[in-house]
DNA sequence: ATCGCCCGGTACCGATCGGTGTACTTAGCT
DNA sequence: AGCTAAGTACACCGATCGGTACCGGGCGAT
């Protein structure tokens, strides 16, 4: 496993002090980056140019480019999604809907990009999108069954693909679809949940 | 306009001779590796082997790399969606349904591919992707106007939504998703169709 | 036979990629 | 202070990218 804890603190047990946050500007580098140009098309002499940090002070945080590329992702971890589960002042039908609230700021998963990108099913930044995707689904599938639905596994996975086809679409066509993603899920959402729960 | 007419016969009108077809030869290539490893990971170098053309040929016959896949993209025209719509043996419920009926050789439409891997919406790939998918959903649209229903736009437009979630979801998963969209179609089309031309 | 057009082979170009080596300066703790 | 780890600057590596120049051969039409 990575070292996914370290996020802006030292190591901790052993009194190792600690330099000059490079380690975060580059990942914030890659977060402004990776997200605006894609990953192929981002160079490690630009990012380290962006995230102000010597290529030879990045090596020694990173094995390579492909270790930055999936702790990247790993860092992601959009603001809305999480959230969006906790909000207890919501009924479980509004927060299944919620998460298709999308305020344009997400041009595109970037885990559908890492996997299309990357072309490597094994690639660490592959298997950590699966790993997202999945967990995603997770999330949705227990919201559904708080909600009441017959077949919560399932009303989960359908919202969770169209989560995913409202980004590639937008992506593509470069115009967002995710009313029209919501808009299914409503209809989803009451042919799933038996009329009585619906509020 | 690009000269999408000249598969496989000389250009008639002037007596031009015609030598092997190495341009068939190349974009039969690109259809097989453009699809298997990528775009940006497919060489020229390698993509002239497979097609046992001389780069000094490909490049005669295509301007550049970029012209090459956006030509690609015309050329792909999955065999199953153009025959779905044609299909006069199934009732316009059947035929929306048919395009979700993927024998899982399609591993991600292309043109989703394409999109991510280029980067650049101006890109004559890019393009093209964006015409196709908006045509896609316009075969749609019109199949649920035959299909008589309520909205066939909105239906049109949601039910392309679902394909392209499909095809992302199963890229990332590496798990098909197709029997999920299916899933949702049967919701949506039954839901949209005031039932009176059910069959 | 001879001419001209495709075409294949190959070496090569400049640019850029991810990644490294070396030597120097800084910052933080004791 | 003084020690040490972290960070910087910069040159450099081999590999590979898209694309080009040049040369020699095969083949169809005249």
């Amino acid at each position: 496993m990575y070292a996914a804890g370290m996020t802006e603190l030292e190591k901790g047990p052993l009194g190792r002090r600690r330099g000059r946050g490079a380690r975060e500007r580059i990942l914030g580098a890659s977060q402004q980056l990776f997200r605006e140009q894609g990953i192929n098309s981002t160079g490690m002499d630009q990012l380290c140019a962006v995230a102000q940090v010597s290529k030879r002070t990045a090596y020694q945080h990173f094995a390579g480019k492909d270790e930055l590329v999936a702790e990247y992702l790993r860092r992601f971890d959009p603001e809305v999604m999480p959230t969006v589960f906790d909000r207890a002042d919501l009924t479980p039908r509004e927060r299944l809907l919620a998460a298709f609230e999308m305020p344009a700021s997400t041009p595109l998963c970037p885990y559908i990009g890492a996997a299309v990108e990357l072309h490597d099913p094994e690639h660490p930044a592959s298997r950590y999108a699966r790993e997202y995707k999945t967990s995603i689904a997770a999330r949705l599938t227990g919201a559904a069954r708080e909600a009441g639905a017959t077949d919560p596994e399932q009303l989960g996975e359908q919202l969770a693909l169209l989560i995913d086809g409202a980004s590639a679409r937008t992506r593509v066509l470069n115009r967002e679809s995710w009313s029209t993603a919501k808009a299914i899920a409503v209809v989803l959402i009451d042919s799933a949940l038996p009329a009585s729960s619906a509020r």
